[in-house]
Order: C-alpha cells, then sequence, then structure tokens
RNA sequence: GCCGCAGUAACUCAGGGGUAGAGUAAUUCAUUGGUAAUGAAUAAGCCGGCAGUUCGAUUCUGCCCUGUGGCACCA
C-alpha cells in the first residue's frame, strides 16, 4: 500500500491521495476535462510542471489557460519554440535568454547578420510546425560540468557564461522539447500542442546583452503571445487603437505642431498647438497661484561656474547645451531651474519666518537627450517645466510633501487622471550627505506618503543622488502608465549654492529644498493629454472650439452674425462658409476634432437656431443659439473657475 | 549613443540604372447642396545631404543628417 498525502485546494477542500503522484495525475483524479485544459501546477504557492510529483502534505492548484500566470507559462513556451525555429533556420545562431513579458515574450540572439522583419514569417511558419509536432517538454536536472560541457560543445558561450554565474547551489535544469532543448528555470506546459494559435512575432530590435551597454548588441524578436487567437485578435486591434491616438499623427492632423530637421527634440508649436499649451499654463499658473506660491523667471544661460558650483557640471555637463560669446565665458543653457531658484531666494535676509518660500517657475530647459531617447513630444530636447522649489526647514518637509501630493491628485483629476501610482524611490549607491540625514529625509517624505494615505511601491536605490524622490504615475484613458510628476527632496544644492535663512535662534541655517513639478514636462504632457482623450480634447482645452458651417451661400451673413455672438461671448469660433457640401465640412471638421459643428441654413437663420453636432457623435439637435451659448459658456469653464 | 527600418509633391504613399506616379490637399471653372468626400481642368518634385561606381544614379555602394521600432540613458 503505497503512502498516502493531504493535499489541500483552494477552495478549502482537502484530500488524500497516494505520495508521488504527478500534478497531471492529480489533474486527472479531480477531472478528466482538467487534466485536459490544465498546463501547469501549483504547490505550496510555487508553479510547477504538470509533470513533477508530489511528494508532501501541500496545498495545490491546476492552473489552466484562464490562470493569468499560466499566461506566462504560455509565453514563455512560445519564446522556446522561437528559438529553436530560428536555430534550424538559421544555423549558427546563439541563443540567449527569452523570457516572457507583458503582453508577449522575446528571445535574443547572437548572430553576425541581424534578423529582419521579412524573417519572421518564415520564423513564424517554422514555430505552426514544431507546435503541430505535439513536442513534450520534459524536465531534466543536469551537472554544473555536464551543463557547462554541453553547451561549449554547441557553441553556445552565452549560455555557458549564464550556468557560470548561477549560483553554486542552485539546480540546472534543461527543457527538451523533441531535439532541441534550452537552459532554463521552467516550469512549461506539456506540450508544444498547447500553444495554440494565438500568438505572432511582432518585430525585431537591437539589445544589448545583460543589458549593459558596455556589452555585444544582440538582436532581438519579439512576440505576443494570448491563450487564442481571438484574443491575439483583440490585442492587435488594441495596438491599432493606440496608434489612432498617436499624438504625432494627430497633431499634424489637428495642426498643433511641427518637428524639423534644423531642430531636432525641438517643438514648433503652431498656433492652435500654442493656445493648447497656455491653457495648460494658465491653468496650472492659477493653481499654483491658489497655493501660495509665487512666481519667478530666471536666465536661460548662466556662467559654467554655476554649474560647477551646482555640481551639474561634474554629472551633467555631457548632456548640456552651451554656448559663447565674445567676451569668452562659457554660458551653459540651463538644464534645470533649481540654481536659478536658489539665487532668487538668496536675494534678500529670509527669516525662518519666511519659510516654507515656494517659488515656481515655468521655465524652459534644454538637455542634450541622447539621439535614440526622441519621441514626438514626450522625449525632446527642449521643454517646459511647471517647476517649483519649495524653501522650509527640515521639520516642514513632511507637511509641504503632504501638500504637494494632494495639489497634483487634485490636479489629475481635472484631467480625467483618476488613477494615479507613486513610486518611492529611496537613497541611490552614488549620492552625497549624511546617512543621518538621509534617514531623515527619507522618514520625513515616507511619513509625507503614509499621511496621504495613498498606495505606493517602494523604487529602491532610484533617488536622486542629492535626495530621495517621489515619482507619480497616472494611467491613461486606455491603461497606459505615464511617469509625470515628481517631488524630491534636495538636501545638497541649497548648501553648495549658499542658501541660508535665520532660525528662531539668530543662527544662520541651511533651509531643504523640495524640488517638485507636476505635469512635469509642458510638452509631454500636451502629448500625453492628445492621446489620453484621442484628440477629443475637452471644451476648456480646445484650442478651437466651434466651427459655424454654412449649408447654402445664402445663409452666410447669418453665420457671420452667429460667430460674432459666439466669439462676444468668450468661445473660440471660426466659420466655414466655403462652396462645399454640408458633408463634406463636417468630415473635415470631424477629422481635424472640432468639439462643436454648427450646421446653419435657411431654417436656422429663420428661427434663430442653429444645428448642433458634437464631435464623435452622429445626432443633431437643433437649439436656439442663446439657448446654445448658453450651456457651452459653462461647458467651456476651465476647472479653475 | 548602439542595432534594425525609413526619408519620393503640402499630406498619405506606390515605383525603380535611361532624370517620376496615385489619392487627398491647393488653384480655376461649373455646381447652392441638410450632417463624415459634388464634378472637371490646372499647376505642383534638387526622389534628405555629400561622395563613389556607371556613358548615365532618384534607383546600386559608402559616409552623414533626420525620423522611427527597440536597447541603453533620463538631473
Amino acid at each position: 500500500m503505497a503512502d498516502l498525502i493531504n493535499i489541500k485546494f483552494p477552495d478549502g477542500k482537502s484530500a488524500k491521495i497516494e505520495k508521488g503522484l504527478s500534478g497531471f495525475d492529480i489533474a486527472k483524479q479531480i477531472s478528466i476535462s482538467l487534466s485536459k485544459t490544465a498546463i501547469a501546477f501549483k504547490v505550496n504557492g510555487k508553479i510547477l510542471d504538470l509533470s513533477r510529483t508530489v511528494e508532501n502534505d501541500s496545498e495545490i492548484q491546476i492552473l489552466t489557460k484562464e490562470d493569468d500566470e499560466a499566461l506566462d507559462i504560455i509565453r514563455h513556451d512560445c519564446a522556446h519554440v522561437m528559438a529553436e525555429a530560428v536555430q534550424s533556420l538559421y544555423p549558427g545562431t546563439q541563443v540567449t535568454i527569452g523570457p516572457s513579458i507583458e503582453n508577449g515574450f522575446y528571445y535574443d540572439f547572437a548572430r553576425k547578420e541581424p534578423f529582419a522583419i521579412s524573417d519572421l514569417p518564415k520564423i513564424e511558419k517554422k514555430m505552426h510546425e514544431i507546435i503541430n509536432r505535439n513536442e513534450k517538454f520534459t524536465r531534466e536536472v543536469w551537472s554544473r560540468d555536464e551543463a557547462i560541457k554541453f553547451f561549449k560543445s554547441k557553441g553556445e558561450e552565452y549560455k555557458v557564461e549564464l550556468i557560470e554565474d548561477l549560483k553554486e547551489d542552485e539546480e540546472i535544469t534543461v527543457y527538451k522539447q523533441g531535439e532541441w532543448l534550452d537552459l532554463c528555470r521552467g516550469p512549461h506546459m506539456m506540450s508544444t500542442k498547447q500553444i495554440g494559435k494565438g500568438f505572432k512575432l511582432m518585430k525585431v530590435a537591437g539589445a544589448y546583452w545583460r543589458g549593459d551597454s558596455n556589452n555585444a548588441m544582440l538582436t532581438r524578436i519579439y512576440g505576443t503571445a494570448w491563450r487564442n487567437e481571438k484574443e491575439l485578435e483583440s490585442h492587435l486591434l488594441q495596438i491599432e487603437e493606440a496608434e489612432k491616438r498617436d499624438h504625432r499623427k494627430l497633431g499634424k492632423e489637428m495642426n498643433l505642431f511641427h518637428f524639423q530637421e534644423e531642430a531636432p527634440g525641438a517643438v514648433f508649436w503652431h498656433p492652435k498647438g500654442w493656445k493648447l499649451f497656455q491653457s495648460l499654463i494658465n491653468y496650472m499658473r492659477k493653481r499654483q497661484d491658489d497655493a501660495g506660491y509665487v512666481e519667478t523667471n530666471t536666465p536661460d544661460m548662466m556662467d559654467k561656474s554655476l554649474w560647477e558650483t551646482s555640481g551639474h557640471w561634474d554629472k551633467f555637463s555631457e548632456m548640456m547645451f552651451r554656448t559663447e560669446a565674445k567676451d569668452e565665458k562659457i554660458y551653459a543653457i540651463k538644464p534645470m531651474n533649481c540654481p536659478g531658484a536658489v539665487e532668487v531666494f538668496k536675494q534678500g535676509l529670509k527669516s525662518y519666518r519666511d519659510l516654507p518660500f515656494l517659488l515656481s517657475e515655468f521655465g524652459k530647459v534644454h538637455r542634450y537627450e541622447p539621439s535614440g531617447a526622441l519621441h514626438g513630444l514626450m522625449r525632446v530636447r527642449a521643454f517646459t517645466q511647471d517647476d517649483a522649489h519649495i524653501f522650509c526647514t527640515e521639520d516642514q518637509i513632511t507637511q509641504e510633501s503632504k501638500t504637494v501630493c494632494d495639489l497634483i491628485l487634485s490636479i489629475y483629476k481635472d484631467f480625467g487622471f483618476d488613477s494615479v501610482r507613486i513610486k518611492f524611490s529611496d537613497r541611490p549607491e552614488k549620492r552625497v550627505g549624511d546617512d543621518v540625514v538621509w534617514d531623515k529625509a527619507e522618514a520625513a517624505l515616507m511619513q509625507a506618503m503614509e499621511a496621504t494615505g495613498l498606495e505606493y511601491t517602494l523604487n529602491p536605490g532610484e533617488g536622486a543622488f542629492y535626495g530621495p524622490k517621489l515619482e507619480f504615475v497616472l494611467r491613461d484613458a486606455i491603461g497606459r502608465d505615464w511617469q509625470c510628476g515628481t517631488l524630491q527632496v534636495d538636501l545638497n544644492l541649497p548648501g553648495r549654492l549658499g542658501a541660508t535663512y535665520v532660525a528662531e535662534d539668530g543662527q544662520k541655517k541651511v533651509p531643504v529644498m523640495l524640488h517638485r513639478a507636476l505635469f512635469g514636462s509642458l510638452e509631454r504632457f500636451t502629448g500625453i493629454l492628445i492621446e489620453h482623450y484621442a484628440g477629443h480634447l475637452p471644451l476648456w482645452l480646445s484650442p478651437l472650439q466651434i466651427v459655424v458651417a454654412t449649408i447654402t451661400s445664402e445663409s452666410d451673413n447669418y453665420a457671420f452674425n452667429v460667430k460674432d455672438q459666439l466669439t462676444k461671448s468668450g468661445l473660440v469660433t471660426e466659420v466655414d462658409i466655403r462652396n462645399e457640401k454640408i458633408g463634406y465640412k463636417i468630415r473635415e471638421h470631424s477629422n481635424a476634432k472640432v468639439p462643436v459643428i454648427l450646421a446653419v441654413g435657411k431654417k436656422e437663420a429663420d428661427e434663430k437656431t442653429v444645428s448642433v453636432r458634437r464631435l464623435g457623435n452622429q445626432n443633431t439637435k437643433s437649439i436656439k443659439l442663446d439657448e446654445l451659448i448658453k450651456s457651452l459658456q459653462k461647458e467651456s469653464l476651465s476647472p479653475i473657475n
């Protein structure tokens, strides 16, 4: 009689089973249908292959494709199958690593000739073949020497390096699928067949070995993989949806901005785009004024020596633009506003009674970002920050930080960003200042976080070199995350630049500086808003709010009359009296994302009405002009009114 | 910065060793129409830049610039 062990299922039920049964056996005991859909199982929280056996009392959960954790396994299996496909099609290619990632997987290969997009269909076809062969994934435990010898013989230098770097006591496992095998921790499904057809290879890209730019560049193939073809389809559709929102595309269609060769990474704002930009600044200015900030403006160019004192030259001079004039001084174009802010603070003797001192600046900064990083409005070399520096005492850090958190969340809400995550980044390895001071700063900031009651995640070692920081990540309408705001506790700069205040005891003390930006980069935030709203800006942000389009030229006078009244009421309005059909005008202004289109013809002129058509809405409504003005005026109020 | 891809009319893109083509936009004419494209005609280009190969380069090769997908970076 075999030994029995106790197993417990997630639903609380338990059972006695034979010791040494595999996950698959257990699934089969529960039901045949479960054994058919099972792809892995969890033993005491650890995910294992179904072929693994259970030897002790355990908590067991059978995973099927429906479980999110299973999706990772499907993707990882896909990566293996792709690697086999690639090696069979392109002999001599080395495999390195191939994990599952969000929405899919990738595998990095080392090959003299990088892969091209045109190679992907061929690889995909091969993958289908391998999947249809229904190869069993089998797990084997190898000795370190055996593994090294094997991969060396195959010429897999990268794998050898991986094995050599494994800890002494770590079990070395390989997974086989037919003839092909890979060094892998697992787990995997029972067979390649279970992957099904819900995958697609997406793109090729370069990637550094082990993510280090000093290492060799490998070629990476990305794929996406899902439970079935239907899920794959819907994912592809979602990508298409995101592409439609691309701010670079919409920016052109809406005539907001452009870029050109002569100014890489710098925006040419068109009148409509600039109006939107200004609306954001006006909004932020009001919010900050209300919150007790005073606005300043500091020079765009300052002598290099100031940047040496601040420490920026040392760390970032490579990324700073510089210029010189006749006097042979070297001027740096500011990459940050903080030194300027400190200089303003330093004017006049400050007392502890002046603290906290809230100094804001819409400063335009320039940074020589690496060429490969540039991306539309999202990553540019010249951008405007809604910057502010709060000079305060150490005791005020918590309160001031909390106030900033409250302000930022209230501001994001006004744009429909209700879901905001916060990342707390503490001391990095390379830093300035005593640990005692760091303890204090981190504790104060942490206390502020706790006081807000907001959710946050720890981001260890990611703080600025001068202090810990918070990063505010908002989620847009289609679920993408964008890091925007930041709050940094700076225990370094004020001292370096000689800022002081007179404390209660009459002694001069160095203030703490909180460095914060809420939108972050106005350029970037504009881009995010365009994508978030898919170009359908709310009325208060829309640079052009209304177009009055005539049905026939008979109504031109009435159209101008309507426009005048709308303009007088503070609504930004244009008239379209072109010799075109109304359908044509509607189409054009809809494409340009004009929020309100008013069609006027003989009927409207006679009745003193307009026919209203809202963007994204097929319905039209005929209403009295007065009435419309009242409702649009109300709607176009910015949240600060 | 690194790897790949791309740059052709104002825009979106096709083409390809013998100096260019479509749709949209623009202009002109006709048309005055009821909610996502009225019709016709006209004009429009140093085929990103510089070199090389060639009788001849927009096409092939190299370098550079810019964009783009990733990687790395992001005070």
